[in-house]
RNA sequence: GGGGCUAUCGUCUAGGGGUUAGGACACCGCCCUUUCACGGCGGCAACACGGGUUCAAAUCCCGUUAGCCCUACCA
């Protein structure tokens, strides 16, 4: 039987929650839910000096704004609590039940050592190396036989741990390569002459083990929380080799990888602050939905087929989640980079926000609400919504319905708009006690008949007058959403 | 310096020996219209470069160039 399918997303909580980690989070969360399976949230936290608990608590928000839940992992808000069976989720937490066990086995069965090199040294023979223009590598070619991998140096000195990298003829290896079967990248070799004994376990006190390196805790914690999909950012392609040997080592199978290709800037540089918002939270900000972010995120390097066909039209490219799901596949994913683009972004919300009831959007537009949204009956935050659904963001939205919390004080184009042949109708209009849509819309044909004027005449003098420019909703909608007291009181100057 | 990855309109991409190289966003134009939008229709626009292989190359091979990743006791 096939084991089930867990995918893990493993970020470092050393800041906000990048936009990049926001897609490869992603893939994994379709993958899973394709698959059945369980998606993982793993905290990354070895970096002591960067990683903090808010840090944490960005990320969990971030996710869970964006609609990513998490089968197991840490348990938002609550640094001790996490859910699942093979936690704790954060590894600073799994120091002595997970690392240290397999750091003792590895030097005990010789297949790792202690290496006492100290930095300065360490620095001295990279110094010689460079020079040479030659690659430096620990206790291989000029470095041959200045490691610590034959040799006991100094045993009062603290030590770091350095894994034994294969020497050419492990059964493992292909014509001396580690081989890498990526399933977007397809396969990739890499010579094991050009790895050389990398640290797992960073420098201790004396005696002592220290804080085991990115590149260790992966290998185990993938492997006991029973990661099946490595799915991760292709930064990571050159580590995996690295990777791949611990697992041999170890005797463990490796996982599948799959190594998705970068979110670049507008200019094709790594995506970062000076392109705009990179955090999630600015997007959040700038009024976009949650399941905008979803879709232009998969979007990006992932090409949906129906049997075997990419999208041909607009409209297909709307696709809701369970359509993501159901045609998401890894060997989909583009091998190259993929730029940002926000007009996309920007259209992708807007088609979303036009296929919204608006019950579905008033919780995402509320927050970019005055408090006197709440005070508004239904059918009045209905007409609101509706009205405004043409939008491309929720803050576009907000704005575009200004005019209702407060009366405007500057008019532009009065004096085109509002003219003395307008006038008598912005009366009748003043006049008027009922402003539900049917009978508005009645009385105003009737005011344009009698008056001898066209709608447009009409309706841009009355928004003018009432919203301080020629631009609002729907005119019926405008005059409803106003109210009868305060659209009174608002043409009252024009009369 | 070494190892690795990548390369189709401005952007996201389809196509993987013979296509008028298709779609989407953006842009431009027209239409619709009570404003702004929406919507409809149309247009502009691409195979990085050089060699091979082949009757035929965007497609296969080799180089070149460019960009990126790893080469950290960051992740």
């Amino acid at each position: 039987m096939p084991r089930q399918v867990v995918t893990r997303f493993a970020p470092s909580p050393t800041g906000m929650l990048h936009i990049g980690g926001v897609r490869t989070a992603l893939f994994c969360w379709l993958y899973a839910r394709k698959h059945g399976g369980r998606f993982i949230l793993r905290v990354e936290d070895t970096d002591l000096d960067r990683s903090t608990d808010d840090n944490i608590r960005i990320i969990e928000d971030g996710m869970a704004w964006c609609g990513l839940d998490w089968d197991e992992g840490p348990v938002a808000s609550e640094p001790l609590k996490w859910v699942g069976s093979n936690g704790p989720y954060r590894q600073m937490q799994r120091m002595e039940s997970n690392y240290k066990p397999v750091v003792e086995k590895l030097i005990n069965e010789g297949l790792a050592y202690r290496c006492r090199c100290t930095k300065e040294d360490l620095e001295v023979r990279r110094k010689i190396a460079d020079d040479k223009g030659i690659p430096f590598q620990y206790n291989r070619g000029q470095d041959a036989d200045k490691g610590c991998r034959d040799k006991n140096h100094d045993a009062s000195r603290p030590f770091s741990v350095r894994l034994k990298m294969p020497s050419g003829n492990e059964p493992w290896l292909e014509n001396g390569c580690i081989v890498l079967n990526d399933r977007v990248k397809g396969r990739i070799d890499f010579p094991a002459a050009t790895l050389d004994d990398w640290v797992l376990v960073r420098t201790g006190d004396v005696d002592q083990i220290g804080v085991p390196t990115y590149n260790f805790c992966v290998v185990i914690d993938d492997t006991s929380m029973e990661v099946t999909h490595v799915i991760r950012g292709d930064d990571h392609v050159s580590n995996t080799p690295k990777q791949i040997a611990l697992y041999r080592v170890l005797g463990f199978e490796p996982p599948v990888f799959a190594h998705v290709p970068m979110i670049l800037g507008k200019d094709g540089a790594k995506l970062s602050k000076r392109h705009g918002a990179t955090s999630i939270t600015e997007y959040q900000a700038l009024g976009l939905l949650p399941s905008s972010i979803r879709l232009a995120l998969a979007r990006l390097s992932w090409t949906p087929k129906v049997d075997g066909r990419a999208l041909e039209s607009a409209e297909e490219e709307i696709l809701t989640d369970a359509q993501m799901i159901e045609l998401f596949d890894l060997g989909d994913i583009q091998k190259s980079p993929a730029r940002f683009d926000m007009d996309k972004l920007n259209w992708i919300n807007q088609k979303l926000i036009q296929r919204s009831t608006w019950q579905e959007l008033e919780p995402h537009l509320r927050p970019f609400m005055p408090d006197a949204w709440d005070t508004k009956s239904e059918e009045w935050k209905k007409v609101a919504v509706t009205a405004t659904q043409k939008g491309k963001s929720l803050v576009e939205m907000a704005n575009s319905l200004t005019f209702c919390w407060s009366a405007p004080t500057e008019f532009e184009s009065a004096d085109k708009f509002i003219t003395p042949t307008v006038n008598p109708a912005l009366r009748e209009i003043a006049a008027l006690s009922n402003y539900e849509h049917g009978p508005l819309r009645a009385a105003f044909d009737e005011i344009l008949e009698r008056q001898g004027l066209k709608t447009k005449d009409l309706a841009q003098a009355l928004r003018v007058a009432l919203c301080g420019k020629p631009i609002s909703p729907g005119i019926f909608d405008t005059l409803y959403l106003l109210g009868v007291e305060e659209a009174r009181s608002r043409l009252k100057k024009w009369l």
